[in-house]
DNA sequence: AAAATCTAAATTGTATACAAAATACATGGA
DNA sequence: TCCATGTATTTTGTATACAATTTAGATTTT
């Protein structure tokens, strides 16, 4: 009798991680609005905890970027301004290019097949229009990337900036005039992982979050309104 | 009587972030070492504060990829392989890279200026050979870079990412025969951001931190043994 | 001696208590 | 009405208490 039976005894959070995906989550659906107190009491009472787990998770948020906080006044949704969306824009066109470069050398044959077959699914989507399914399958395509780069911190890096321009990725998706570039952007991306052609490939993901990039700013000066 | 007395009332810092400086200082500078546990108790009782506080600077340690806590079993030192640190190097490269070509567009006249002062009192300092002052001269000399991009946001990764190198770019600094490659590479950056010549400048910091980059994995070969 | 089991101590997880500061609101005066 | 002041309430900061789990050591068993 070997052990076995570790199936998922692991299956064990602590609440502050619990907390910690829980707000999370809330933020990024806009559930909590930018500038939106977080108020320990308020918090503990409706999630059913005491005040300490909280007080843990609001600080993950922080170091996370997605909530601030005041000595002695407390922690609120991080606000974005334009200027913050840019800058985090511009970060991630660096680092999705350098991932791209990277996934080009080391990813796998079964890997291509899966990345082409979640680009079909995100095409097939765009066709019936699901948002939610189309935005779920384009973080699909660029997780089979960013795995591929076999790099655990610039995964990390652009999960964290991916997180800061989730709320406003959404909305661009809705948008269906944008789905036959992006198409055409997986496309080439693919191809250029296909035939190695890491320069080709730099250049398609640079566009590719270039134009995301342009749409989330026009998105950002339509709102500001 | 206009309120002229606002003068640092901001002085005041929660215990938390108190500890948590202390703790990083602690674990850069080696004293903590990589693996050491981090127990609640025991800090608490040597920084003479409660365990709330130390669990708090702990979570956010954590988060900045300087702690890895295992529930129910506590937190430790984050550990560094090669591995980790070729990861971190690559991400390095690619954001000194473009922090360096918006360094080269954004700089003022008087932060170029300081730059060459800073980058004569590097030069200064390893005619002397105090250790500390030529890393220290060496920080100054990048933070200038990064805070002429303008970007908050790319300036705060590139610091976590420099922190943890921080241990091992020490060692690195001991050793007189880089001196006249670092004097060098800073000088062809200065001359790079003074023209505005983006490429030039992008291939030299490219060439800076993949030198360092070599040393720090010739380093960390030589301490696994 | 090696392995297994039990027990005591140490350690983390969570809740709560109390102090200190910030906020909101009411009251009083100009 | 507006501003200032004072007071009550809310909220955060910190310490402590207790429960649950892990760890280490001793004891027993094979």
């Amino acid at each position: 009798m070997t052990n076995e039976l570790t199936l998922n005894m692991n299956a064990y959070l602590p609440l502050r991680d619990v907390v910690f995906h829980t707000l999370r989550e809330a933020i990024l659906k806009g559930e909590l609005k930018p500038g939106e107190r977080l108020m320990e009491l308020q918090l503990a009472s409706k999630l059913g905890v005491s005040r300490t787990p909280i007080r843990e998770a609001i600080r993950m948020l922080e170091q996370e970027g997605l909530a601030v906080t005041v000595p002695r006044k407390g922690a609120e949704v991080a606000r974005m301004t334009e200027k913050d969306m840019e800058d985090v824009l511009l970060v991630r066109e660096a680092l999705d290019e350098l991932a791209a470069a990277l996934a080009c050398e080391e990813m796998t044959k079964e890997e291509l097949e899966e990345l082409k077959n979640t680009s079909a699914e995100f095409e097939a989507y765009t066709k019936t229009g699901e948002v939610k399914c189309i935005a779920e399958a384009d973080v699909r395509f660029h997780d089979i990337i960013y795995r591929a780069t076999r790099n655990p911190k610039l995964i990390s890096i652009l999960n964290n900036l991916r997180e800061q321009l989730y709320r406003y990725r959404v909305e661009y998706l809705k948008d269906e005039k944008n789905y036959p570039t992006l198409i055409r952007e997986h496309n080439e991306i693919i191809m250029g992982i296909a035939a190695k052609e890491k320069e080709k490939v730099k250049a398609a993901m640079h566009n590719h979050v270039n134009n995301q990039a342009a749409a989330v700013k026009e998105m950002i000066r339509g709102q500001s309104v």
